[in-house]
DNA sequence: TTTAGCACTCATTTGATAGGAGTGCTAATT
DNA sequence: AATTAGCACTCCTATCAAATGAGTGCTAAA
């Protein structure tokens, strides 16, 4: 579906009028402030064409109109122009990302932080997860009597370690055999395989050692899940009851109902394309509760590979504009930020 | 300050219907609900001297009574009698709790889910930290070439390790002297004494070393501040939202303004008696935006050690038997869960 | 000392009205 | 054939007065 230049030269200031007021836009506003030369009677005319096309709509009869989804929909893919920060909060992103931060969560409250600052929506993001990476080599190291590292190093180059207790009566040499068995089935596998699957197999081999490999296979569980486990971080919540639509306490309860299971806003990141900015409108997000909402994902990567996705939510009247350059944006500054050097 | 028997069961009508109903408390309810054996008028008599002590106000002429400030900590030192969990709440904290979580995070998360199931109130609570924990011992453990294990001992058993990538050009000899070194200063010293002091000292004995040693004091002392920081963890936003006086969109946004600034939840934390369930009303809470607000808080510990406190935050028409009681189990049942085992 | 009774206050609800923004349609204009 | 001026019509919103009612304070009687 296609429009002519004047109809799409109305809906565009239909959309655009009513992203920065919230209100209905008439006829009349819309001749005074875009010139298309012809007058309110006119520009009517193509308003009802539009509507009966169901991109814009009438609040009740005597209201101006308001974008209809498909209404957004047609704006972000053919009329709407990309924007680009200004030098100023180019700047201050830098400055958010500049301190030197060497913990993963750090990272995460710096990005949080930087978008709260750009935009009035909300902001959530997947944490960096590793399904993929791949088990390079397992140590346990003794640390004293009865107690031990479980040390797991990816391909990636990440490393995990976590402390373990140990029952007495394990000698080193227990510990460099099982270490040795370990490495023997995990190894060259892929995180998501040694959770699946070996696990069976090593318990058999292992079975003398069965109290301690117990413990420590439920600690690797526990490290691997904690890696792939795609933590979910959530920020911005005063901003966006800066938006009118949440002017009323009813709609602000919805939306805290919607962010409050986890797995709403998870759907979202999960359906979002790896490799491009994607904005999700109203009902295009699969959830009912949604309807009323748009979201604006991108994904952010470490070395290349794709770890993560940040979003924006926000009312279906969003700058989509503005929410696309500042997903973009930021997810390229993190994806250099956690690039740059290895985190815990 | 002391009032005779039936100005104290006023009272005491007047705050408890109050923070059931949210509503002013006229003389009339009072005699529906409590039998105190008095008409109204006598009510109103009553009302009136308690007004003039400061204990009640009027909203407006025609309206019922209110507790003050005054009125509320009269009740919360005098009156107000101890609740009990019921035995279902209590299986249900145990079932949240019950979960195998191994990861400090996941249990903060368990006593943030726990209290929103409990209360309609803010919760938030600083994460433990070990300010006076003794470092114990250093082992530095190389992995690979280029790539080694930080690895932070502490008497109370908690262990801490961080990867970090050397120099080529370091050998173990080096490694095992650099540690050696690290020992004989920081051995014994409690984290806050290291990060301030002595810091320099060993940087003049490592002095050839200088390129690694900034490196491994670095991320040591990302480390310690890592463990030392006390965290601040916050809950219950939506379910907040269920009170009454939040059905204003105005009092919601200042709400979420006061809580935005962390050194406000801070403080309050901060200002808690350690030993006891401390209870702060209105102005108590030393913070002009909170003159509204109250704050219920008890500290938690690990082994007798108290390492953090939890506290709600609500209206000063807050359940505050229930509040007390809620904060005081929760803290127990947290103080259980983390001395039970060494975490991460 | 208590309480019935009543006048008085004041927030809230209700209903009616006016105003205004905006549309849709028709007929005139270009 | 396309545009537009003009006007009737719709429906939301603001305003105001009046009615309502909850609750008090005070006085005088019990």
């Amino acid at each position: 579906m296609s429009l002519d230049l004047r109809k799409e030269q109305v809906l565009e200031a239909i959309v655009i009028s009513h992203i920065e007021t919230a209100e209905p836009v008439s006829s009349r506003s819309i001749a005074r402030k875009y010139n298309l030369g012809v007058s309110p009677a006119t520009i009517r005319n193509e308003m009802a064409d539009l509507e009966e096309i169901g991109l814009i709509r009438q609040p009740h009869t005597s209201a101006g109109r308001v974008p209809s989804q498909k209404g957004y929909r047609y704006y972000v893919d053919k009329l709407m122009k990309k924007t680009e920060l200004t030098t100023r909060e180019k700047k201050l992103i830098r400055a958010i990302f500049a301190k030197k931060v060497k913990v993963l969560a750090d990272i995460i409250q710096c990005t949080l932080k930087a978008v709260a600052q750009l935009t009035d929506y909300l902001v959530f993001l997947s944490g960096p997860y590793f399904e993929n990476d791949v088990l390079k080599k397992i140590k346990i190291i003794q640390l004293m009597p009865g107690k031990a590292l479980l040390v797991i190093m990816a391909e990636t180059g990440w490393v995990h370690s976590k402390a373990m207790d140990l029952p007495s009566d394990i000698t080193a040499d227990d510990l460099a055999y099982i270490e040795l068995v370990l490495n023997h089935y995990f190894q060259g596998l892929s995180f998501t395989q040694i959770t699946r699957t070996v696990l069976k197999d090593v318990y058999n081999e292992l079975n003398r050692y069965r109290r301690t490999i117990n413990h420590i296979l439920e600690i690797m569980e526990v490290v691997l899940q904690e890696e792939m486990k795609e933590n979910l971080y959530l920020g911005g919540t005063n901003r966006i009851l800066r938006q009118p639509e949440y002017s009323d306490i009813e709609e602000v309860r919805k939306l805290m109902n919607f962010i409050e299971r986890e797995e709403n806003l998870r759907t979202i990141l999960q359906d979002a394309d790896p490799y491009r900015v994607t904005v999700k409108i109203g009902e295009e997000i699969k959830s009912e509760q949604a309807s009323k909402y748009s979201a604006v994902t991108a994904a952010y990567n470490i070395g290349g590979n794709i770890v993560g996705t940040l979003g924006l939510l926000g009312p279906m009247r969003m700058d989509y504009a503005r929410a696309m350059t500042v997903v973009e944006h930021i997810t390229q500054v993190l994806s250099e930020a956690l690039s740059e050097e290895s985190f815990y």
